[in-house]
DNA sequence: TCTATGATGTGATTTCAATCACATTTGTGT
DNA sequence: ACACAAATGTGATTGAAATCACATCATAGA
């Protein structure tokens, strides 16, 4: 039997601002799958008909560039994905994968768009997480644009050491290609930059379990690209 | 006098879900200033107390990196400024400068917070430019970091020429420099840049007059990066 | 167990753009 | 009209990262 949305406990802000007949309204219009690593959740010019969250594991969100697929960011539970198809009943601008094994909820994007009319506060809520999106963005574009490869890797190794994962050792779940396309660079500029960190004594690396042994040394070279 | 809002011609779609009573209460709490170009509209960890909205004139928004002030955003009319600080009473995120003479609303935060709580058509109207703005970014940050600076070059002159002028021929109202930050290289090599489209044929350029003179091209050179 | 396919590490080389250096033009205030 | 500061154009050089080429290591089937 699937959760009660009401007694879910990874609401979304938005979502609780809602009140329990407006529960149990979205209760009715969305539904839980898991995901394979590998596996996509959804797929760029596929008719967007449902707004995704991640209720657990890691997703890549990730458009074709025009070399290569591009990935925009690594997204952990408690995301709203593809929910710019909130815009019209379009297609998907990009595509997302789970890079573990994921628990999505699926929520039908008429309804969701119900609730924003319905519910300011739900509405209040989304623009909040929608700002609060788009700034991070900024700031990756910022650094993307301006540091230097090595410089994006510290950033990449702390985001996931502070926001992803809350310790100093852990299994990334990238393959050197995808670090490397979310670095914005090749696979081989990827595994050249872990070394150099590695040289600096600032990580410890083997296969994917990446271990960070200076965080101070790791934020200067964030720093200073 | 000043205009009211119900007249106002350039309302944005969101100001056009709100009710008679709700455009007088905007009324009494926004206020429009002209600006001379190169002056600044929002600063960068200033308080931010106000949301700009343009109403006319070229803004463009930048953000310290760690080299150099980085150009997001070159912002034409009816665009919101500012608008994640209704996140909260915090500060700016990123700074505003005017490119051209500007006429600007300021909208004091509290009480478009308050409308966004009040009217729901309004908030969605929100979420919905908010969507919007985000995946231009994403297509913005995919081509700034596949595309060599030909490409980006080419995709910029489009933009002017398609989004703000309307015409092939066009003063750009940015220096060789804040052309360079825009498209995330250096001055020398917008410069040389542009030399190398206009060897091409795709462009004509006697100072800050640009003349688009093969658009097909300068598409394919945008395709190809 | 063996094989095959994909992922990864690593050196050599090339390429694009940054940097440096300086000439020239433009703009501004007196 | 002049002087000075700022913006721009342009060549020479350097440098970071991409590309190429190939060896090695996993991993999943047969």
């Amino acid at each position: 039997m699937r959760t009660k949305c009401m007694n879910c406990q990874i609401k979304s802000t938005a979502v609780k601002a809602l009140s329990v007949t407006e529960l149990e309204f979205l209760e009715e219009n969305c539904y839980e799958i898991m995901y394979r690593k590998g596996e996509m959740i959804i797929e760029k010019g596929k008719h967007s008909t449902h707004i995704a969250y991640i209720k657990s594991g890691l997703v890549k969100i990730h458009m074709e560039g025009p070399r290569n697929d591009q990935v925009l960011k690594i997204a952990p539970k408690e995301t709203y994905v593809g929910i710019q198809s909130i815009l019209s009943d379009q297609v998907h601008q990009y595509s997302a994968t789970a890079l573990q094994d994921c628990l999505i909820c699926h929520i039908d994007v008429r309804s969701f768009r119900q609730l924003v009319k319905k519910n300011s506060g739900f509405a209040n809520e989304l623009i909040i997480y929608l700002c609060e999106d788009e700034l991070n963005y900024f700031k990756r574009f910022v650094s993307q644009s301006q540091k230097q490869i090595n410089g994006r890797l510290a950033d990449t190794l702390l985001y996931f050491a502070t926001d992803v994962f809350n310790q100093d050792v852990y299994e990334l779940p990238l393959s050197r290609k995808d670090l490397g396309t979310f670095l914005c660079t090749t696979r081989e500029s990827a595994t050249r930059s872990i070394r150099e960190l590695c040289d600096l004594g600032a990580l410890r690396v083997n296969k994917n379990r990446f271990e960070i042994r200076n965080r101070t040394l790791l934020q200067t070279i964030s720093k200073t690209g």
